[in-house]
DNA sequence: GGTAACACCTTGTAAGATACACCCATGACG
DNA sequence: CGTCATGGGTGTATCTTACAAGGTGTTACC
């Protein structure tokens, strides 16, 4: 699915004008509500919500890191740090608590003694679909009076926001 | 603006269905998203990137902050707290914060030895207009391959999302 | 008025996520 | 071999937040 791509009225040649007083409030209002978006849906994944961390026991590191490792299978530290965008030594932390608690494995790499390839354990596999699950119930919760076309659209905005801020990321760091 | 608001097939009659399994999908999805989404903002709203909180010297919990007493007036530090959906405690910290920093002013509320009224200052003001506007100017270039009407839609999504998610919580607050 | 209950804010303490700067072990190459 | 690069882990610091407990001012009620 693909939203409307197209009717961008490029080139805006004079500043000031009303069309482009109505874009920057656009992006002020996504800043807003993303820096909003932020504050709530921290607070709705960490601790005040039975239904979600406690219960599966997954916080929010722990389920991207696990989401990584089944979507794209065993990785050493350092791939999952790039693939998650952080540092490698929060991805080792991360990783340690995860095999702490049974989620993940953690074996030398046998071709290379000093990498270090995490794997998810089949109980990790099975609270990932657990906490996925449970997670869905809840947004099926908050959204309950959308229509299933919104529905749509917010994931797929959503996806290319994210796009967007990782495609910027690299621009940035790549300077 | 509004987004198509109807076209919901109610009353999922039979569990199970093709229909069934792509809306909890589009769920999983949304869910997905804005756990990764957190991240993302959080790191480019936190330390990261100069243009933000560094050159403005604001962060997220400020500028919320005095975003909240530039649109809706001076006002107790357990107003913030309820309209913020923070705890009392946090919002004294932000406001002790912002306070060192001359961006709000705290004072006895006369009618009321108990309470405190923080109001912004004039600097406080103004920080809080360059820092949307450098926010602003960062999304442009994340956004910068968005449509008009793309753009729009992520702000009225995002501004419902965050409702419902406002709403979710004081549905469970009030159990 | 006096006391008890309540409201508002603050401080103490703790937890989670993350980054940066270092350090150690291993591998690669001349 | 010896030097440099690479992969990970540790120490430390920051930011954001919550809950619990305490101080001080208000209100309500006898």
């Amino acid at each position: 699915m693909t939203v409307a791509a197209g009717n961008q009225s490029r080139g805006e040649i004079a500043p000031g004008t009303r069309d482009d007083d109505a874009a920057s409030a656009t992006l002020a209002s996504v800043e807003l509500e993303v820096a909003q978006l932020l504050r709530r849906a921290e607070r709705t994944h960490a601790s005040g919500e039975p239904t979600g961390a406690r219960r599966t026991g997954l916080d929010r590191s722990g389920y991207l890191l696990l989401h990584a490792l089944g979507t794209h299978g065993p990785q050493h530290i350092n791939a999952l740090a790039a693939r998650l965008g952080l540092d490698a030594s929060t991805v080792t932390r991360q990783v340690v608590a995860l095999e702490k608690a049974g989620r993940v494995r953690r074996t030398r790499d046998p071709d290379d003694g000093r990498a270090v390839v995490v794997e998810p354990t089949e109980g990790g596999l099975l609270q990932l679909t657990e906490h996925r699950s449970a997670r869905a119930d809840l947004y099926s919760d908050v959204l309950r009076d959308w229509s299933r076309l919104d529905r749509a659209l917010l994931a797929e905005l959503l996806a290319r926001l994210n796009e967007g801020l990782d495609d910027y990321r690299r621009r940035r760091d790549t300077d």
